[in-house]
DNA sequence: CTATTTAGGACATATTAATTCCCTAATTAA
DNA sequence: TTAATTAGGGAATTAATATGTCCTAAATAG
């Protein structure tokens, strides 16, 4: 019978009353909240408000605050990776990808976005000396991010957008380090043109 | 009559018992705890055991947790700026110190104190949607951080060291988020090397 | 319909952390 | 020496809040 429709799409099976709420739209709630309050100042009852959900409810979908904050940063990462791939895929050789890149974050870091900041950043601040798990978790995105930025400058070296000259990994890390650092200084309210200037000098570690 | 010489170095002057501690230790202590635990996490007592002193004499000291937040802040900007402007002067021209300061960036951006990170950088990411005077002086340092690196860059301009065909604003503003960045990378643990590289790689944007 | 399961939200509790208070000791001016 | 004053320390207080527990209503399978 599944006259709920939000039932039908989480495959709800069993009886009884369906989940009424999508996680996912839950969990991108929530990385608002945790983004501009950061972990520790954020309440339940900021969680629950920000969620739109009852206290017994999160307390039903997870085990406890730090639960729904590990969720809340696999969810981040998924759909900030999904959309960064997105731009990425616009971009026709190794050059170009890295280009887009650079502009995606410069697109993040201005603006109401850019103030809320990245919560990949943010925990890496808050939480990096503080939680083993979360600090891994941390280390990892970042990880990723800069071997990401290898792979594609790499792509560029061989397609002969990039020159060879340069070491792929240390610019990787160097492009890295300015990405991390757009979002952050662009919590300190910068213009979107300010952002893009800072993105175009970016290629200039790609000579 | 002041048998204490600390009394005397602190000026004290009317009757009673003199201060038994140098407050700018006392702050820089704190300054450890409040970049290790961020500052909601920090418990007065965390603070206590760091600064070696009893809740009363904090209290003493101090209207609440947040002055002592602002006190310790505004200190370690001011030891930072000393340690900064002394790197810079070791500089012969406008291009030689650029590179002196992204070489302090480098150097603090590895090993235990990159782990520990920057405190006005964690407080960005921790506290800049979340208190409005501790966001105005995150801004204030950012943009103080900003203009030097453009003052260096003209100079460098006018002693012929720095190419003049670069845009100085766009060009200190790209630098200054390469080096945030770098400091953000460097909590999740990266070697001194990696860090120099990352530091070698910066003065592409001075072509 | 009936049994079952879940959301919602109010209420209770227990912990933690910020702040206050008070007593003692130290220091100094007179 | 004495009175005045202030620091230091830590216990006591208070406030906040994370967490756990109900109960009711809703939804669903059989």
């Amino acid at each position: 019978m599944a006259t709920n429709p939000t039932a039908q799409e989480h495959g709800f099976k069993g009886r009884g009353r369906p989940r009424e709420f999508d996680l996912n739209e839950v969990l991108d709630k929530a990385a608002q909240v945790f983004c501009e309050r950061g972990y520790h100042a954020t309440s339940i009852s900021d969680l629950t408000s920000g969620m739109a959900l009852a206290s017994g409810s999160v307390y039903k979908a997870f085990k406890d605050k730090r639960t729904v904050f590990l969720a809340t940063f696999d969810r981040y990462r998924a759909v900030r990776d999904a959309q960064l791939k997105a731009a990425i895929d616009q971009g026709n050789n190794g050059r170009e990808r890295v280009q887009r890149v650079v502009e995606f974050y410069s697109t993040a870091s201005h603006g109401l976005v850019g103030q809320r900041g990245c919560m990949v950043i943010n925990c890496a601040a808050e939480l990096a000396t503080f939680d083993a798990e979360i600090a891994l978790r941390v280390t990892t995105s970042l990880n990723r991010s800069e071997a990401l930025l290898t792979k594609l400058i790499c792509q560029g070296q061989t397609d002969g957008s990039i020159p060879v000259s340069i070491d792929s990994k240390s610019t990787a890390r160097s492009m890295l380090c300015l990405l991390q650092g757009m979002r952050i200084v662009g919590k300190t309210g910068r213009s979107k043109k300010q952002m893009q200037a800072v993105a175009d000098m970016a290629l200039k570690l790609l000579i």
